[in-house]
RNA sequence: GGGCGGAUAGCUCAGUGGCAAGAGCACCUGCCUUACACGCAGGGGGUCGCAGGUUCAAGUCCUGCUCCGCCCA
């Protein structure tokens, strides 16, 4: 890497040549090697339907960041890719897409629409793999799948009939949620409740010889064409008298039952009920209660049917304005309310579903959702947060039927085919030629596809190889972890876990780490429609793919939901640039470093080193254990964002700030050569750990700089992982350290105080309380010098006369004397003192307060007690200081 | 109706019952100190939502309440 670099760092022109050498060098390939662990994520598939949005941008962030971390350690790590069909969002694509043409899919016949329908999806599906390379995201692209292609095609087709024979899956009639726009049944979890303000109206249904009969109140005024009853509470004695007699339909002129059942409720509208069994759930029980008969008023499409009357043909809202104006007209309207109700929508459309009854094939719950129960309850799958837990488990404790089918295109073809001859239904695997009953020919399979995520279930078994017992299979299932959002909890998470304990007797995935939503700035949900959307692309031009990582990664808490914000990526760009620079000094500063390296266990290391040794495997040490936990996969807390903050804070606070700024002196005026090529070492071995152990955070800017660091480097993708060495903490260092850094600071703040410039050097004075601090600060003298910017400094035994017209304050050990060259402005300076004095008279009078308690002195452990007399004789220490230099001050003052 | 989460600096958020509550951004002051102005140094800023309780000790544990958000029915 001979070319110098420039000052600022440019994302641009380093992100664009990296990800081709990880491919050439076979980074993301993992293969199964039983020397080595496993660790295994599946990819949550992104749907090909739009492009990546800032939620995926964070979860696949969070996967890569696990997985390269992992390869580093030497694990064999597989993070398995893939893509979604996802039926019914992508089939809407593609009908809009047809739409603006004039078109509809019945013009096209199902199979030009389905190689139209391929086309678009593979074009997304470029993109987005596209968008996840330029991410920094490094899955295994040869093991890349998709839901559709053949083999998971035949995973599907044998859970499908693996079900079907185990009596699992069956047919049948049941009411459903149904799409008029989509034209297809859709489970109950496809169906979204929105708020509606509505109306309750409340019509008269007379009783046959005139009598004012019943009124009942209704949101859906347009199914009353359907009604075979009215409903009233057994215990209702408003309506007592009625049960068992009938009551005239309005508008149809029908004579319908009034029964009694304990469904209804007493405190709704009238407490008294239509009855539409074809329409409503609640409806459809009663009838079953009393052999009521259904009348289906509302078709597929959403129009109404003949049996509607006057009203056939008629869209269902229309129909609910005409009937309501007829019934005005008829006098039968009784009264109007505003009413604010829960209206079910299609999630993918927003159409109103409306609930049908209609022949599909169901998935029965009950087995399948004990045996994912089962997982939980022995800890075969943990939820990180755990809290998540409670969530799954009351779901699948309540779960009903699922509703599999679909009268879509887009998808797998349900493996079933009816015999014409037979009236019956041939579940199988391969496509029978003909009737295994009846052995005739005329067999028609189901055009229905089956519910996207019935294949999205089997995902984690399915992409390595199942049914077929793989290598792959066998050595990384069950997979180590899931990295998904909240919201796909039951749709996804659910299923796979139910699937995988079905199928494969064991749980697919040992941990789900649930993150949160992205939101804008103010809380609001990202979305394209809203204009809220914010494209993870564009950042990425912006600020780089390193920068927009390490702010998420910074964001992430855990299944809370984070606000974005540009700054945070500003911030991590800013942070990029910062260690752009400190890698330039120390390669500028290494240029004439000796060829021969220095093993620093060997090497005379000054207090600076053994600090920013110490505090740098503290980090590795913390960072490892907030990630990962103490005791491997199964307990790793992945506080991610904890593990960012102790990388950020060692970089720029410790490794900068101080190191760096002390390792100046030891090379540009070493006292030794000896000490200067240690410097040279430890700033190199430092930054090899920190541009390591940031990796998997940032991966171009760290791939970049470690081949600046060392011209031969092999990719630091796959570099060892930095380990934290115990024998390499140093209290004792680090307590001088403290030290040495509060003094610094002390004299800084001095300077500040009378806004002296950087560019003037000020005698300062240090009088140390007790032999160790003088020796700890006449050892570290030249570095103090430089970073307080001192000109000459004066160390003084305890009990030395303190020096008149300066400015002091205390640090940990020393009084430190700033001396002035002008005037000072003496009346600011007591005001600060007495400041400081107020301060530390407060803390006194807690300390004194505490230890004066003997209920403290006896409950509380000893160490704390200990402490707290340590910070009182601090305190006391302190304050005879500064009230010495506040009398002195005074004394000027006065003389002046 | 049931459940879950949140309320800490102007903003976004950290915070094992015990060192006097922290970070980033924003703000104020001074600096182009030969790695970095995408920077350096210093600084101001808080009844930890409210009310009780447990404890030697509560932002942290318990109870109730208020407001905000989400999920399920």
């Amino acid at each position: 890497m001979p070319e110098k670099m420039p000052p600022a760092y440019d994302h641009e022109a380093v992100e664009s040549k990296w990800y081709q050498y990880w491919l050439d060098n076979n980074v993301p390939r993992a293969e199964v090697d039983r020397e080595r662990e496993p660790f295994c994520i599946v990819i949550p598939p992104p749907n090909v339907t739009g492009s990546l949005h800032m939620g995926h941008a964070l979860d696949n962030t969070i996967q890569d960041l696990l997985t390269r971390w992992r390869r580093m350690q030497g694990y064999a790590a597989l993070w398995l890719p893939g893509t979604d069909h996802a039926g019914i969002a992508t089939q809407n694509v593609v009908e809009k897409m047809l739409a603006e043409q004039g078109k509809t899919r019945e013009d096209l016949g199902r199979e030009a629409f389905l190689e139209k329908t391929w086309e678009v999806a593979n074009d997304h599906h470029d993109v987005i793999i596209g968008q996840l390379q330029r991410l920094g995201c490094t899955p295994d692209w040869s093991r890349e799948r998709f839901t559709l292609d053949e083999g998971l095609s035949r995973a599907v087709r044998e859970a499908f009939v693996t079900l079907y024979e185990q009596g699992l899956i069956y047919r049948g009639a049941r009411m459903i949620n149904w799409c008029p726009r989509c034209e297809t049944g859709l489970s109950d979890l496809e169906v979204e409740h929105a708020e509606h303000t509505g109306h309750l109206w409340h019509i008269r249904y007379t009783e046959p010889g005139g009598g004012p009969g019943v009124v009942v109140a209704t949101t859906r005024p347009e199914t009353m064409l359907g009604d075979t009853a009215v409903a009233v509470h057994p215990d209702d004695e408003r309506y007592a008298h009625l049960i068992g007699k009938t009551v005239v339909l309005p508008l149809m002129d029908r004579e319908i039952a009034v029964v009694p059942d304990e469904l209804v409720d007493c405190g709704f509208g009238t407490g008294a009920v239509k009855v539409t069994p074809a329409h409503d759930p609640t409806d459809l029980e009663i009838a079953q209660h009393h052999g009521l008969p259904s009348v289906v008023v509302i078709n597929d499409r959403g129009l109404m049917t003949d049996e509607a009357g006057a009203y056939a043909g008629m869209d269902r809202f229309d129909a609910r304005r005409e009937i309501v104006s007829a019934l005005e007209e008829q006098g039968l309207l009784e009264s109007i309310e505003e009413h604010h109700h829960m209206v079910g929508h299609c999630q993918r459309c927003n159409t109103i579903v409306e609930p049908l009854i209609s022949e599909q094939w169901f998935v029965a719950m009950e087995q399948l959702g004990r045996e994912g129960l089962r997982a939980v309850h022995e800890d075969l799958v943990r939820f990180v947060p755990e809290r998540w837990t409670k969530v799954y488990r009351e779901w699948l404790e309540n779960i009903e039927d699922w509703c599999i089918s679909r009268q879509l295109w887009w998808g797998h073809q349900i493996p079933a085919w009816w015999c014409q001859e037979c009236r019956q239904w041939i579940v199988s695997r391969e496509a029978p030629t003909d009737c295994p009953v009846c052995h005739l020919s005329g067999l028609v399979q189901s055009p229905d596809v089956l519910d996207t995520w019935f294949s999205s279930g089997l995902w984690p078994f399915s992409t390595l190889g199942w049914p077929d017992e793989t290598e792959e299979l066998d050595f990384w299932f069950p997979t180590t972890v899931l990295v998904t959002a909240y919201d796909i909890i039951f749709f996804w998470v659910a299923r796979m876990i139910m699937d995988s304990m079905h199928f494969m007797g064991r749980q697919p995935f040992e941990r789900v780490f649930i993150h949160g939503l992205v939101r804008t700035q103010d809380g609001r949900k990202m979305s394209k429609s809203l204009g809220t959307g914010v494209d993870p692309l564009q950042l990425i031009d912006k600020y780089g793919a390193d920068a927009l990582r390490f702010a998420l990664m910074q964001m992430i808490t855990h299944g809370q939901d984070l606000r974005y914000s540009e700054d945070r990526v500003l911030g991590a760009r800013n942070f990029c640039n910062k260690l752009w620079n400190v890698t330039r000094f120390v390669t500028m500063n290494l240029e004439d470093a000796p060829e021969e390296r220095i093993d620093l266990s060997q090497a005379e290391l000054s207090l600076a080193d053994q600090w920013i040794l110490s505090r740098h495997q503290r980090m590795l040490a913390t960072i490892e254990h907030e990630v990962w936990g103490s005791e491997g996969d199964d307990a790793a807390p992945y506080n991610i964002a904890q593990a960012a903050d102790g990388l950020y804070e060692h970089i720029w606070s410790e490794f900068c700030d101080w190191y760096v700024e002390l390792a100046k002196g030891d090379l540009y005026s070493p006292p030794t050569p000896e000490r200067k090529a240690v410097t040279q070492e430890v700033l190199r071995t430092v930054l090899s750990g920190i541009l390591r152990a940031l990796h998997p955070f940032m991966p171009f800017i760290t791939e970049e700089l470690w081949h600046r660091l060392q011209d031969d480097a092999a990719p630091i993708a796959l570099a060892e992982f930095p380990t934290a060495h115990a024998a390499l903490l140093d209290d004792g260092a680090e307590a001088h350290m403290r030290q040495f850094r509060a003094t610094v600071t002390g004299i800084r703040g001095l300077r500040a105080a009378l806004t002296v410039p950087p560019s003037q050097r000020a005698p300062v004075t240090i009088i140390a309380d007790n032999p160790d601090a003088l020796e700890l600060l006449r050892s570290q003298q030249g570095g103090l010098m430089s970073l307080a910017m001192v000109s000459e400094l004066e160390l003084l035994e305890a009990g030395a006369q303190a020096p008149e017209q300066c400015l002091a304050t205390t640090a940990p050990g020393a009084q430190v004397f700033l001396h002035v060259p002008g005037s000072v402005d003496l009346g600011e300076e007591l005001a600060r003192l007495d400041r400081q004095i107020a301060e530390i008279e407060g803390d006194m009078r807690k300390s004194e307060g505490k230890l004066g308690n003997e209920q403290f002195v006896a409950n509380a452990p000893a160490e704390i007690v200990q402490r707290e007399l340590e910070r009182l004789a601090e305190s006391r220490e302190k304050i005879v200081q500064l009230r010495e230099r506040r009398e002195t001050l005074e004394k000027v003052r006065g003389g002046a």
